[in-house]
DNA sequence: AATTGATGGATTGTCGACAATAATACCAAT
DNA sequence: ATTGGTATTATTGTCGACAATCCATCAATT
């Protein structure tokens, strides 16, 4: 799904990103380098590379002399975060009717089939939804064509949907759901809806959105 | 506008940034770290953190292990960076017309007439224009208060849409036409019409990308 | 007692040198 | 002459140390 870490500064930068969205580096607490570098075994430089690719997906935010922080989660973030993932996501939907070949619909397709029989089989385990909400989602953005828009949703956005998704704990009644939305979109697609497609997409969204809401506000 | 740079590694970014965009780099040629470091007489260090977020905002392309290159302008990048303002910038101002007060919609009309007087005075000088028209979609985008979509569209895209029209060598007959524009999405907002306002900013973007376009056609 | 100023400690920003990787040039062999 | 391999060179990635800046604690003054 993506290419192997090639650098040191690689390699952190993934354990550190993993450790953020799992909540392991709880949300709002100060990062210190001096004690990143020794807990990985690296130099600061690396580090701070790494950092600086945090930053850049919305992970950590930095101040200059003052270090950096890593992100807290609040509702309104949650909602800026939504508003422009319905927006991006839906665009992406759009130009993916126009720009996906028919091998690449069908495969689509049958990957969907595929995540139902794994999803009847590991009932209940809430990883396989999410993989398969993430892959599903990531396989449209990528059908756009568009570089910039893959760059910002996959590369700059993702990791703090993740991040969000994780530490509400979802899993929920929206795992059936989701499927046949997904399914919908898909047959919007196969159609050249580009129209439907970004519709649904938004409403998809929309609707996961709302579902983490009520558990962030239940959650306090 | 923006805040003033704070480090060294702030202030070489903003002279690199410049440079590239208006073409003193030239497009496409390869970047030397230790070539730029003796250029601007400081270390390695605060220069790989600028080519970082040079990297950031689409202005260079980094391949580890191999070095850095400064992006190649292409009708095809164009086509995608246009789609994705025309997204984003429409929903700033569907969000503007939500969320602005009524004072900063006052604040923008006086502006726009500002701006007005300026062009006249200093009459066919593209700069002028092209500030102003910069700022007024600046202001827009702030307006929105989303702050993943001011980043994006401020902070990653809008260096790229200037060395765009920079190269590109703008000047044109849209001068006035965009003023036109200009205040007809103003007035959208203030009439809290948000759906109208997205309709024509993206309008009016879609009619700047055809004048680019025309440029990058005939002066291939 | 509260606010201001100074001092000590810690953290970030920057530097120069070293190690690892990739590009280049050169030579040999077919 | 071309191709394959090898050595050399240059560039990037990484390291440890130094300088500059910020934060906290505490003293002194109003």
């Amino acid at each position: 799904m993506q290419k192997d870490p090639i650098t040191a500064a690689d390699r952190v930068l993934l354990e550190i990103q993993r450790a953020i969205v799992a909540g392991e580096i709880p949300a709002g607490s100060k990062i210190s380098e001096p004690e990143l570098a020794r807990q990985f075994d690296l130099s600061r430089a690396p580090l701070r590379e790494a950092l600086a690719r945090l930053e850049r997906c919305h992970l950590i935010e930095r101040v200059p002399n003052a270090g950096a922080r890593v992100v807290k989660l609040t509702p309104q973030g949650l909602i800026s975060l939504y508003q422009i993932r319905e927006n991006l996501e839906g665009m992406a939907c759009r130009l993916a009717a126009e720009q996906m070949s028919d091998d690449e619909i069908a495969q689509m397709q049958s990957l969907l089939d595929q995540h139902l029989s794994t999803q009847r089989v590991r009932e209940g385990e809430s990883y396989y939804q999410e993989a398969g909400d993430v892959d599903f989602h990531y396989r449209i953005i990528q059908a756009s064509k568009n570089p910039y828009l893959i760059n910002i949703l996959c590369d700059e956005l993702y990791y703090l949907v993740r991040m969000y998704r994780v530490q509400m704990g979802m899993a929920g009644p929206r795992v059936s759901r989701a499927f046949d939305e997904h399914k919908a979109i898909l047959n919007a697609i196969a159609n050249r809806d580009g129209e439907l497609a970004e519709l649904l997409m938004r409403r998809h969204i929309s609707a996961s959105r709302r579902n983490i809401e009520l558990h962030l506000q239940q959650g306090n």
